[in-house]
Parts: C-alpha cells; sequence; structure tokens
DNA sequence: ACCTGTCGTTCGTCAAGCCGAACTCGAGGA
DNA sequence: TCCTCGAGTTCGGCTTGACGAACGACAGGT
C-alpha cells in the first residue's frame, strides 16, 4: 500500500523538478520564498522539511504536492487482453471473484465486463483511494457508488471512488464494459 | 494546477482517516510512533507537521502520502459519449484538436480516436503528472512515450506518463480505442 | 461515592528546521 | 592577472515542531 522512503524520493523530485524549469536553486528558493540554503539542504538529502516549505516548492514548480512525494514517474504497463483477469458473467450473475481478484500488489487492473439484465453486482468498499473507471462499450449500465449511481449508455465513462460500496447493474442484454481499477 | 491550502485539509484528513480506523487519537498516535500531543495539535489544525510525521500517519492508515494532502474525495464524474471530445478522423490524419481539446481545468477526459494505417500522430507533452490510459478496441496499435511504444492489440490496456513525447499509430484499418487522459 | 482506565488537551523542555550572512568555488571579462 | 558575478555550501541564531508529563473530563466498575 505505501511504498518507498520520503527523503531520498523527495530530494530527487525537487531536483528533477528544478532540472525542468531549468533555474538556479536560488532562484528557485526565491520564488518560492525560501532560504536558499534550506533548499541546499533539502536537495542534498539532508532534513525533514515541514510540510509548508515543500508546498512552497510544488506551487512554484506548478506541479501538485504529491508529485515531490510519491515515486518517480508511473512507468509503461501494458495488460494483455489475453492475459489480464476477465471475467464473462455469460447470463449467470457475476461471481464474488470478479472484483475480489484484484492483485493487491497491483497499481491498476483491468476487466471486462459483461452481463445481463437482472445480473446486479454488490461490490464491497475496495482498499481507501481507490478509483475506478469504467466506459461502456455496449448495452446500457446502471453504475456508481451507493446512492449515487449514474445511468449509462454506450460510450459514456464514469469515474467514482471505490473505497466505498457500489453496485453495477446491466439494464439490456448483452451489456458490457471496459473496468480499470486504480489502486494507490 | 495546485490547489486548495494545506493546513486545514491535512487536519481533516487525519480525522477522516482515523474515523475510518474507529480508533482513538492516542491509539494511532502509539501506532504511529509519534507523540499523541503532535497528532492533537495535527488534528486541531495547529502547526506546519514535517513530512516524517506525516509519512508516519499515512503508513499506519495505510493510505498514501497524497490522501493526506490533497484534497477530500474525487467524485463521481460522469462524460456522455454524446458530450465528449471525440474525434473521429475516417480515412484522414489525426488532427492537432485531438489532444488540444483537453480543457485543463479538468481532471480527466475521454476521447474515442479512430484511425487508419499511416496516420501517425505525436503528441507534446502534457502538464507534469499527466497519466494517459489507452485501452484498444479495435484493430492494431502501436503506442506509448517516444521510444517506448509498445504493440496492442484489440482488448489491451496500456497507461503511460504524458508528460513527455508520445504517439498513437494504428497498424491495421478501422483501429479505434478509448482515450482516457488523467490530469494532476 | 470512590477508584480506574481512557480520551483529548495543555505546558515546559529539547531538538531541529528555517533563515540570513558569510564563505568557497568556478566562469567570464577587462 | 585580477576582478566581478552567480551558484551552491556551511555556519550561528532564532523560531518552532516534537516530545513526555501532567491535567481535567468522562465512563464503567466496585
Amino acid at each position: 500500500m505505501n511504498r518507498t522512503p520520503p527523503l531520498a524520493t523527495i530530494a530527487a523530485a525537487i531536483r528533477r523538478e528544478r532540472d525542468r524549469l531549468g533555474i538556479s536553486s536560488a532562484e528557485l528558493a526565491r520564488r518560492a520564498g525560501i532560504a536558499k540554503s534550506t533548499l541546499s539542504q533539502l536537495e542534498a538529502g539532508t532534513g525533514n522539511p515541514s510540510v509548508e516549505t515543500l508546498w512552497a516548492i510544488a506551487v512554484v514548480a506548478g506541479v501538485p504536492f504529491s508529485t515531490l512525494v510519491e515515486p518517480p514517474a508511473p512507468p509503461v504497463r501494458v495488460v494483455r487482453a489475453s492475459q489480464r483477469p476477465a471475467i464473462r458473467s455469460e447470463a449467470s450473475p457475476f461471481t464474488s471473484a470478479l472484483l475480489a481478484a484484484c492483485p493487491p500488489g497491483a497499481r491498476r487492473d483491468v476487466h471486462v465486463i459483461t452481463s445481463e439484465p437482472g445480473d446486479a453486482r454488490a461490490s464491497d468498499p475496495h482498499s481507501p483511494g481507490t478509483v475506478e473507471h469504467m466506459v461502456v462499450s455496449s448495452g446500457r449500465w446502471n453504475a456508481g457508488p451507493a446512492g449515487e449511481e449514474v445511468d449509462l449508455d454506450p460510450g459514456d465513462y464514469v469515474t467514482f471512488p471505490a473505497d466505498r460500496p457500489h453496485t453495477y447493474r446491466a439494464l439490456t442484454a448483452d451489456a458490457s464494459a471496459v473496468l480499470v481499477m486504480e489502486y494507490r
């Protein structure tokens, strides 16, 4: 769930952002309103910056806060249709394994789900911060967090937090959709 | 690009995570290895925590660091097929408007792209932290960051950082794909 | 009523982050 | 060669976050 050390990551991230801006550390410190000595120590990996200090740097770098504390850059990942976890429910209800099959270590998973009317599937909350993306391939669906379900037509896209109960219900025959689960 | 203030957000996030765990502040402090007086001040919105302190809390809460500093929870968003930015290129090359049409304020956008062999589209880097998701609907594609392109078959899914140059090339006729752009 | 345990806050001390100034190093110009 | 300027590091001080202990408030048990 939680990953690598913070301090070295922060130091690298700051250097990376500064390189991207193409400015000196003195200039970055000036823009951020912090002492260049402070910035020097941060880039050296020394110390334990406060949130305000990091925030000031993130603002002038024009990047979200998380860019400075999360690991470097997301890699290129490919999930082959032939390999990925997919479940065809045919005319039967979704199995509970559909969403439970997500490997906990993975950052994202893709499922192709197919369903028939009446196959309502209620999913328990995933780990905090998990977000799902759903693109309807065919048929009509009703899906979303409990109490906030929306009707979806072919081609529609919906995203919602999945760390709370949520459901997928096919409203027409031969309904299918691509489901992307994004773990954090 | 960068959003709301940090301190109040952090205080709210910590309380929220602690509520979710259903434990007392004393217990959370004990697990995190920090003084409960420190945690008390943080939940009160007083002060300016160090990265290490916040990190310790995030670890025991089982959430990524960004959960504590970024705004609350992602909302449910729906992009209708009839409204969303979509371009059919038919037999002609992608127009440069394809990717440039992404509203800068949006957090995510969805495109349905169709292409024919020879229609290579090179995209300039998006803002830092932007990530793209691509699900192939039909045909074969070659896409990805410059130098790291991969071949994709129908149903394949790929995600990659889009803050660097990247390309999409259809390898077969009637190639189509769903493209999700995620801004940060 | 009394004791006991837990909760959350407040206070005094200590360590550490942040700051500004001084310093070293190196490149470019007269 | 000397001077000047900018980049980056190091050094004292001042401020502030983190800690442990003590405090009042409350609930449950005896």
